[in-house]
DNA sequence: CAAACTCCCGGAAACGTTTACAGCAAGCAG
DNA sequence: CTGCTTGCTGTAAACGTTTCCGGGAGTTTG
């Protein structure tokens, strides 16, 4: 005697049916009451008993299916790892929160056909919508993103007619306010550690750099320039090895992770921060103020573009029909220790330290 | 004349419906040719042409309604923010990968009803299976656990009979790993560092700084312990408490995070590290790697945790029959400049410098 | 007391797939 | 030529919900 159909679901467990049919009542009425809308008391009483005795738990798949949304936002970054994320993260989450959805993130570790393909399967309605920052943008993944089943938020640079929601930032610009407080505190030399040139923040940011030392009236000079990826390891490795053909007097980075990187291959080289070296990093992450001496770093809003992010993203899901928008966050920069041109401060006061002596190679 | 039904979904994407019509055939055939199974070449032809020409896109509510998997895996841990989650996201990952399912994360925040919450709604279904790994556990929580719709692994401790998939490690012999470096490098102040003593690994930390102190028959000075919580911001702020009415001459701290709070607060306060105050992180992150010093940690191994979860978390979707199991993964200690006896040594051979100074952070 | 209104209930139709089943045509062996 | 196999096809039944709709009972109003 095989189990009743129509009773349970195909692995053995309570559906509305069983519900209904212990409690002697109809699926609709059961279904009503579960949802709290509708219901005698009686119903009420005998289907939540039931519901109780059996255990049961409504598949939210069917649900979904029913009601064509599943409460879920899905947003898709490169590098979790990366502080700059996990700000923006936070800052998303909250709102997402307080309309009454759950947040879930996937990181695509930058391969480029993984968030083609998570578009492709998350967006086919798992999530009710998402919210994308690729660091990478072909024809082909942008063709993705605009035809999304879902509605989509892009952070990050696009093409200025792509018909998506779009909230971006200007890093070029914030680039040149790092270069622009370099200079004026006297720094000439001035190096570049960038990421890859072939994603869309590091030809920005390669462009800010060269366009804020033109500005100045200063000749580059690429050996003090040097490319690497977006992470700590690799930071530390374009910075030795620029350090190994140059002397700057100063460092741009082009985010904090490659900032933390450039400090401990400063350090190592026994060049002092700022002394010998100011540094200054990109995104004020907490890792910039988690360093010692502090990181000065150019924020790019990171909270404030992942909040404006899902705001539109809400405001699409709730109309489909609206104009596709874009959104601008200006950067701003914020000095600490690493580029202060005033001796070295301490967050709090040292004890009188032993003279510092400059090392031979910047003496 | 409102559309015409049957034909295209309420939102007016197409279906298989609207495709099958188009083509000419029925539900049946153009599924068959959409999933690649079956067909006769001229079938196959229209299908194709009718799905390209609508733009078809299958959605995956609807599949999963019915094959009653989603071919998603969620991920759920407390603070996104702390490097060893990253770690053991990253090793889950690629396990999750491996299988052609997907991995979504979602940051509980340590609120204990959030997490609750998400297991009663994710678990309804949304994924395929899930890892959990709760730094608060209550009876609420462990029942939902343990009578979730879906299979679920537990990163972390547990009641020893709960009957649930669990992947632990030993965090009271970790930090014993850790009191038993410094007492043999001669530290006798060894303070503590913790986080909240109403979490699991808090306790456990705690019990296992106790233990060690005993073993080492030293007694221990409760103006050296302090607790705050996991993050940055409270390591730095507990740390100067700490500071303010104690002198150690080591400290270890629960996690990395605090560990780094630590540091910072011991620089600003002008102490040496490791020569005034030897100083151990907990959790062996690329964070411990990035300080200057680096820092000693001990680790918890957190990517080998979170690949055991992954494979138990996979087998058990495979075969649900299984007995609860456990598994355990040994701590171990990374010995690093923050608590070296020597000398300190730098991280990577510096270009040749003329006689190597020690940087100034720590001189 | 009849009519109108409220409330609650159950049947049945969705939501968009996949798939068991049966029918049918064509190919082949006897 | 008959009977069997093979390969496609369409019909319809699932998957587990929610919800529209019509009917029946009870209550209020004229």
């Amino acid at each position: 005697m095989g189990r009743k159909r129509l009773q349970e679901s195909a692995d053995g467990r309570p559906t509305v049916h069983t519900v209904a049919a212990r409690a002697g009542v109809s699926i609709a009425s059961a279904s009503r009451v579960l949802n709290g809308v509708g219901g005698s008391p009686e119903t009420i009483r005998k289907v939540r008993e039931a519901a109780a005795e059996v255990g049961y738990v409504p598949n939210a798949i069917a649900r979904s299916l029913q009601s064509q949304r599943t409460g879920l936002v899905a947003l898709a970054v490169e590098d979790i790892g990366n502080p700059v994320y996990v700000e923006m993260m936070r800052a998303i989450e909250s709102v997402v929160a307080a309309s009454g959805r759950q947040l879930l993130v996937h990181a695509t570790g930058g391969r480029i056909d993984n968030e083609t393909a998570l578009l492709r399967r998350l967006a086919h309605r798992y999530v009710d919508g998402m919210i994308v920052s690729p660091i990478r943008v072909t024809d082909d993944h942008l063709a993705a993103l605009v035809d999304s089943p879902v509605p989509v938020v892009v952070v990050g640079q696009l093409a200025a007619d792509a018909p998506v929601d779009n909230v971006r930032t200007d890093s070029r610009t914030g680039v040149g306010l790092a270069v622009d407080h370099l200079v004026a505190a006297g720094r000439r030399r001035i190096g570049f550690v960038n990421g890859p040139l072939d994603t869309v923040p590091g030809t920005a940011r390669d462009a800010g750099f060269r366009a804020a030392l033109t500005r100045h009236g200063i000749a580059l000079d690429e050996r003090l320039v040097e490319v690497g990826d977006f992470r700590y390891a690799a930071g530390r490795a374009a910075t030795e090895r620029l350090l190994a053909r140059a002397h700057p007097d100063a460092l741009v980075c082009a985010n904090d992770l490659i900032a933390v990187g450039a400090l401990h291959a400063l350090l190592a080289a026994g060049r002092r921060v700022p002394d010998d070296v100011a540094l200054v990093g990109m995104d004020d992450t907490e890792l910039a103020r988690m360093m010692f001496p502090q990181l000065s770093s150019v924020s790019l809003g990171s909270a404030e573009r992942g909040r404006r992010a899902a705001e539109l993203l809400l405001s699409r899901i709730a109309d489909s029909s609206l104009p596709p928008r874009r959104e601008q966050v200006a950067p701003s920069l914020a000095v600490r220790a690493s580029s202060a041109t005033a001796p070295l401060t301490v967050p709090a006061p040292a004890p009188p330290a032993p003279a510092p002596r400059t090392p031979e190679v910047t003496a």
